[in-house]
DNA sequence: TACTTTATTAGGAATTATTATTAATAATAT
DNA sequence: ATATTATTAATAATAATTCCTAATAAAGTA
């Protein structure tokens, strides 16, 4: 795991700042637990597993638990401190191989096609894409509240 | 589940003439089991689960086993003809919520961040996006393999 | 500072999702 | 029809994640 991002301590410090402005915001404790889970997070330009996180933050709170780790992250992720890459649960399948997108609902994991309109382009590849290696499927997932879930509360 | 492709056959037939092309040219059989399991996907605007399609699929072959519908499916996309909503296997986070885009290595699971170039545009929402619900994050996700598996073998 | 309240945590058990193993089965070529 | 060999069913095993409960500790209050 890299100490900085890309680099940028300014950058660290700043995400670290809106961490604890966002927990006192909305009433959650500032524990050790959470800030390091945290702090692994925003360090980290490794995107690492919850297994990751939880072996890096054990170095310091050696009886940290492996569902604190999990519990952390989720609520990190839904107040929007951090992303979680693809998705989490069950695996789900797409027969349609045309370009469009997904709506995923982090409320109720419902997934909905969007496709463009004719002549709308969805995106263009940006240009460091192709160092990277060969780009087979391009993936864009839009995430947020369906309307089904933002009418039942 | 739908029967049809948003209301269009041809495209279903396309797909299951696709489906057994591609099958015969790898070698594959086209057995019952591994068409059923094409077939509840290619027909479905859902974005099953395995475990939708293992149902789905066992109300004609009652016998079907769910390793075959998750041994199919991965096979299915490796060769292209579905793709898989999200990542499989766990869960990796970000801490960086920046706009930039990953690059998921398929074979090694890696995940690579990358930026867009000063004054590169990442890409416009689809119309279409806002009918869904609130949009709160994208995610833009290129599939591939990484130049590192590209030069081990 | 000590006390109280209540969210948070550790530890372990339980659940869910996925993959591996092996003998039996069935698709294709002959 | 028969032989060959990939594929499958059934079940066991593993991996990932979540649940449960008593113990702990953060933040507010006296």
């Amino acid at each position: 795991m890299n100490l900085t991002v890309n680099g940028q301590k300014e950058e660290l410090q700043k995400r670290l700042t809106r961490f604890e402005k966002q927990c006192r915001g909305k009433g959650l404790r500032v524990t050790q637990q959470r800030r390091k889970i945290f702090c692994t997070v925003a360090q980290s330009c490794e995107h690492p597993s919850a297994e990751k996180v939880f072996q890096a933050v054990r170095r310091e709170l050696p009886n940290v638990s492996l569902d604190t780790v999990y519990r952390t992250l989720a609520s990190l992720e839904e107040m929007d401190l951090l992303m979680r890459v693809g998705l989490s649960s069950k695996a789900r399948f797409d027969g349609d191989l045309r370009p469009h997108c997904h709506f995923v609902c982090t409320r109720c994991g419902e997934v909905y096609d969007i496709f463009p309109q004719a002549g709308e382009e969805l995106l263009s590849l940006p240009s460091a894409a192709k160092e990277m290696g060969e780009v087979k499927q391009v993936h864009l997932q839009l995430r947020g509240i369906c309307k089904k879930c933002q009418e039942r509360k």
